[in-house]
DNA sequence: CATCGATATGTTAATATAAACATATCTACA
DNA sequence: TGTAGATATGTTTATATTAACATATCGATG
């Protein structure tokens, strides 16, 4: 029976989340930020990169928003008017940033794995 | 200037959260749980406990219901009535996790710090 | 110089989460 | 046998977060 002593545990996991945050413990980036990034300088538009993340495009822009006004420098160039409308390119910080927090994502990843193993292991031999 | 390019991001800090959930994605126990359980052992009370926390009782009796309504079994034996008006002592069942759960944080603690410095000499560098 | 499509942003409605309030139940012990 | 103090739980209020709606602006190009 599911979540009953003596089972596996197949029916639960470990879930993590991280953030670059404010000492004033405000949200700068996650995964949120970091996939409209990524989808930014895939697309060069931030209407794309919302589409693509499945949120509205006034939910994106905010994101962008809190988290270069937190940091104090801009992470996308944007350009509004002209023929397609506009578009969004990252600046160099803000490849600067994805890139890091890509690494970072990668390496507690792998820490996570290594932990659960750890913890599924220590669990099911109780 | 905080946050402007060029300064040490001493004023920026990476954060994390750690939960044991179901596949359902419903949260079983993170650091709030994790400290009423502790709390619990300590003092034999969930009323204890939850002072200790900084929660009302019915937030920490919440909390551990839910926790063990969705394992399937008991973290917490709790009895009421009698001279004191009852009492809280953890299960073997709840013995166990927590110390599982204090393990794992504690390696995940670990992997982010290691993390956090790798992340910062890189976006230092830059 | 009108159009189109993306950026920009205020406002309001809907949800979800958490806090607060209220009240009942249990039982060893004086 | 009434009391005290902790457990047990429904209900409601407040707050915070998110979604939705509405509308303005910009500017290369036909």
């Amino acid at each position: 029976m599911a979540g009953s002593r003596g089972d596996k545990y197949y029916d639960v996991f470990l879930d993590y989340r991280v953030w670059l945050k404010t000492v004033n413990n405000e949200g700068i980036m996650g995964e949120g930020c970091f996939g409209l990034l990524k989808d930014i300088k895939l697309s060069g538009s931030l209407k794309q990169a919302a589409d693509k993340q499945e949120m509205s495009y006034r939910k994106a822009w905010g994101i962008v928003r809190k988290s270069e006004d937190l940091l104090g420098f801009k992470l996308v160039d944007k350009q509004r008017g002209g023929k397609d409308g506009g578009h969004s390119y990252l600046t160099p910080e803000g490849e600067d940033l994805i890139s890091a927090y890509e690494e970072l994502r990668d390496d507690i990843t792998q820490s996570i794995k290594r932990v659960t193993k750890k913890f599924f292991n220590k669990i099911n031999k109780q």
